[in-house]
DNA sequence: TTAGATTAGTCTCACATGCAACTATATACG
DNA sequence: CGTATATAGTTGCATGTGAGACTAATCTAA
């Protein structure tokens, strides 16, 4: 008679665990200057990155779906955040960079965030820490969720869903 | 100049693995059996509880809103997975337990979940995964996720969404 | 007994998102 | 060249789900 304690399954857990975080998290952006995850995402690929880049790295770069980027950077167009830059050379891509207000907001918005991210990491002792980084680097490694910057892996379109 | 990079932000990280981990096991049981995320969770629940118990009990163990266990029940009753009993003492409620296809069901599932549980750890040390469950448990108790049993927390509404 | 609060479960609404078809452009190769 | 294939990005469609109103039943306390 083989029995699963849901509360002891990984996959549950983390799941949940998520879940949490990212409502923990969601204020800073979504309340604060209401965006949402994807446009989220779109933000912090720009603003880590200096240069411009397509959405099409961005759809790479955070493992989310092009569909869910398209609807992400129309909105953030929108909002005035981003911009556009068409490309002479290819005329089906688009150079997306940050504006001045988008920068702005990630400047106010990026210390909460890993402010927020400390807080919650607050309950491990530093070795701890530094036993999670590397374990979350296995466990991304065996899904294949890493990708070398130059071969990027076959693209996958996992969402927070 | 604060900077964030997506790719060692445990939030982001927590997200694009749990997403994952789902995607590598939801084949077991959708592709399967036609069950969903909310109506697994309703299975496992009340297959690893011998008592039945009910729909407010499932939300609370398994942290999932209630208009989404309402439909997984639904489901899983018009499916003939689970059975639901009238309670002559508080007729608002109803007991739920596995049906006999449901324990079947069950049965012939969980290995499964636990195999794709173990292949998917299987990338961690036996040291590392005793690291791996403290660390977890740790986290969920500072987001307050964990509940004693007999006097459970607030109910509280993630989803995998 | 009764009025107000509480609880279990259902249902409607709004919305986010994956999928896949589609357009426009670019490339490869005969 | 020109045709076939591949790629960037958009959009329509279907669906899953959270919020919260709602119903019915129960509990509490005057």
């Amino acid at each position: 008679m083989t029995k699963l304690d849901l509360l002891k399954f990984v996959p549950f857990r983390m799941n949940r665990l998520s879940a949490a975080i990212s409502t923990a998290l969601s204020s800073e952006y979504r309340d604060r200057y209401g965006i949402e995850v994807p446009e989220w995402r779109v933000i912090a690929t720009l603003g880590f990155r200096e240069e411009p880049c397509t959405a099409q790295f961005v759809v790479q770069h955070t493992s989310t779906h092009k569909s869910t980027i398209s609807r992400a950077v129309t909105s953030l167009l929108e909002k005035g955040l981003i911009e556009r830059i068409e490309n002479p050379v290819d005329r089906r891509e688009y150079a997306l960079q940050l504006s001045r207000d988008g920068k702005a907001l990630y400047q106010g918005l990026i210390p909460r965030l890993l402010n927020r991210e400390r807080e919650i990491l607050s309950a491990l002792a530093p070795a701890e820490l530094r036993q999670f980084e590397t374990i979350l680097a296995k466990i991304e490694k065996s899904l294949d969720l890493v990708q070398a910057d130059d071969h990027p892996a076959a693209p996958r379109d996992y969402e927070q869903a």
